[in-house]
RNA sequence: CGGGGCGUAGCGCAGCCUGGUAGCGCAUCUGCUUUGGGAGCAGAGGGUCGUUGGUUCGAAUCCAAUCGCCCCGACCA
């Protein structure tokens, strides 16, 4: 492909709006180009990336026995209805809703959970016809509460989304197991260094889960990993083992101890400096939505840990939760905000503990009671441990929990995730088969995602230089760049257009860049910017057919080669790479 | 939702405080020269200053509303 006949611009600057590399580059090489928040054009060399991720995704699918279709993005409210997510999704904001001509509620679909239980209720009678996995590619409609980071976070995006239709937990547990060894090929075919991770199911419901992170230092997820046994999970769902700190060297009896305007725990280590931060407890306030009421809840916590909402809201079983505000504080305290303790808490919260708590003895707490602490407290002596459970938030160097390793905390982007569903949509949709015995039974569902323009996005943020970017070859946009010195020169020109003549015979994608009365300099930025991974370089030397050489993003000398050698250097890539 | 910031040529920005009819760099167009890391010279085109209303003899500039975009926060007692 010929360069000069593309429609081809770069911008020498970063737009003003891009937070995130893998966006300014994008931005800069005329990848995309945005509309409006969170809402993207696609070039024609960005769909060319974005083909060859969903052709992975494609091929990985089939083999593994899924069948592709496409489901309507427009969907009926009725639907959703059904399985209760309307409400939901409607006052979360997120869902892109209007009304039809005759008055009618639709939605653009954020995820098709409902459309395929329906399909699927509709097509499938009888066990013999299950299992069965179907999966579609196709935009997704997100109305973002804050769209952010370019392809990262969009408002539309493409999205592979697959199902998985079984008669048993066990069966749908199977299922699940084939979509990770798919997810897993997939991504490496990518060329992508990444990390399965256990994770929450969040809204989408259901057990077993599990994330597929690329691994950059930008990415929105923190991750617990631990390279001694392998343990890898998102740190809103990551356990670990802490030890509890020494007790005191004497048991003396509770007290109180002035604090005035000791409202944190860096306050209380200055008023208390002998007394480690293990030792003080914080009793942190919710308000917790749970079915139709709403509660207060107090969690108690170590003070060098940090609580984790997600485990809350789970261990609750809550709709969602909020740190109480000032004035709900004061109610159930009787105390200026700062000063919360368990001793005394007014009888509407609920009161609960983290595992951190376990073992800490004589510490340290709020008095319920402005600038007062209660100080040297003893769970059992002196009051009740509260039920406790884990809601801690892990932290680098914590133990895993069979204490065989450290664990470490690093970052990454989510591009894939895969849920075990059980039989919640089914269920909620009356999606059934008959048993051998003719009895009715709901339909084990499992459901899988991948970010198919995320995934691209997260290509760039790990791979990129001061440059530009730098494509893995499996889904650059081409595999060569071919780039001619001095478009004209009839040498040049000749062993430019043979080479391109023999790569494209045998399959292999050239962009030939044979832009006239643009400077070398030009042409070399503009290459290092859109980083097509394999480059041959035809100038000075093209009447003894000898080329340059280069892998964009490896640090290695230019090699001069024949033309032929370079074609072959190309071709051993190519094959390596699986493109 | 809350808080902050910004809308001026395709892109990046100045001008606004202190009203007087718009400027810089990149990009674009023409010509000549140049051709291995964003070339030089000469010339040229391109903007209802987000929108609406108000104040004023006069508004990019002041005021109000509105739309859009960006950032920060959902801060642990």
């Amino acid at each position: 492909m010929r360069l000069s006949q593309q429609l081809f611009v770069t911008l020498r600057e970063d737009p003003a709006d891009a937070e995130v590399r893998s966006h300014a580059l994008m931005a800069r090489a005329g990848f995309i180009q945005k509309i409006a928040a969170g809402i993207y054009v696609y070039g024609p060399m960005m769909w060319r990336v974005l083909r060859r991720v969903e052709q992975i995704v494609r091929d990985e699918h089939d083999k593994a026995g899924c069948q592709e279709m496409l489901m309507p993005a427009v969907q009926p409210r009725e639907l959703w209805d059904e399985s209760g997510r309307w409400e939901r999704y409607v006052n979360d904001g997120i869902l892109f809703h209007f009304r039809d001509r005759k008055g009618s509620e639709v939605c653009l679909g954020p995820t098709h959970e409902e459309v395929i239980t329906n399909y699927v209720k509709r097509m499938v009678q009888s066990h013999k016809q299950l299992p069965v996995i179907l999966y579609q590619i196709q935009t997704k409609f997100r109305d973002e509460i804050r769209p952010r980071f370019g392809l990262m976070r969009g408002r539309e995006f493409i999205m592979k989304d697959a199902y998985s239709f079984d008669c048993t937990a066990e069966a749908m547990v199977e299922s699940y197991q084939t979509m990770r060894t798919v997810y897993r090929n997939i991504f490496s075919r990518c060329g992508l260094r990444f990390t399965p991770v256990e994770a929450d199911s969040g809204a989408i419901g259901g057990s077993g889960s599990e994330e597929f992170m690329v691994d950059a230092d930008t990415g929105e997820d923190a991750i617990a990993v631990c390279r001694t046994t392998g343990y890898a999970a998102n740190v809103e769902k990551a356990v670990s083992k802490i030890a509890p700190p020494p007790a005191p060297e004497a048991e003396v009896a509770m007290h109180k101890e002035p604090t005035p305007a000791a409202k944190s725990c860096d306050d209380l280590q200055k008023l208390f400096p002998d007394l480690p931060l293990e030792r003080m407890l914080k009793t942190v306030l919710y308000k917790a939505v749970i079915g139709e009421t709403e509660q207060v809840v107090a969690v108690m916590c170590r003070g060098d840990r940090e609580l984790n909402e997600v485990k809350l809201l789970n261990h609750l079983d809550a709709v969602a939760i909020e740190m109480a505000d000032e004035e709900t504080v004061k109610r159930v305290t009787g105390a200026e905000v700062g000063f919360a303790g368990p001793i005394g808490l007014s009888d509407e919260v609920r009161l609960l503990a983290d595992n951190s708590v376990e073992g800490v003895q004589g510490f340290l707490c709020g008095g319920n009671e402005t600038d007062t602490h209660y100080l040297d407290v003893y769970f059992g002596r002196d009051l009740p441990q509260p039920e406790t459970a884990d809601f801690g938030t892990v932290k680098e160097g914590d133990l895993t929990v069979d204490g065989e390793g450290k664990i470490e905390i690093t970052r990454g982007i989510e591009v894939g995730h895969i849920f075990q569903l059980g039989t919640k949509y089914s269920e909620a949709m009356s999606a059934t088969y008959n048993d051998e015995a003719q009895k009715r039974q709901p339909i084990w569902m499992g459901c899988y995602g991948i970010g198919v323009s995320r995934v691209a996005a997260s290509a760039i943020e790990q791979n990129h230089d001061e440059n530009g970017m730098i494509w893995p070859l499996p889904i650059a946009p081409y595999a060569v760049h071919l780039v001619q010195m001095k478009a004209g020169n009839e040498e040049q020109d000749a062993l430019a257009q043979e080479i391109q003549d023999t790569l494209e015979a045998e399959g292999i994608d050239v962009l030939w860049d044979d832009r006239k009365k643009v400077a070398p300099g030009a042409k070399f930025k503009d290459a290092d910017l859109i980083g097509i991974p394999l480059r041959i370089v035809v100038g000075r030397d093209a009447g003894e057919r000898q080329v340059e050489w280069s892998v964009r993003g490896v640090d290695a000398p230019r090699e001069n080669l024949s033309a032929e050698d370079a074609i072959a250097r190309v071709r051993a890539a190519v094959k390596e790479s699986g493109r």
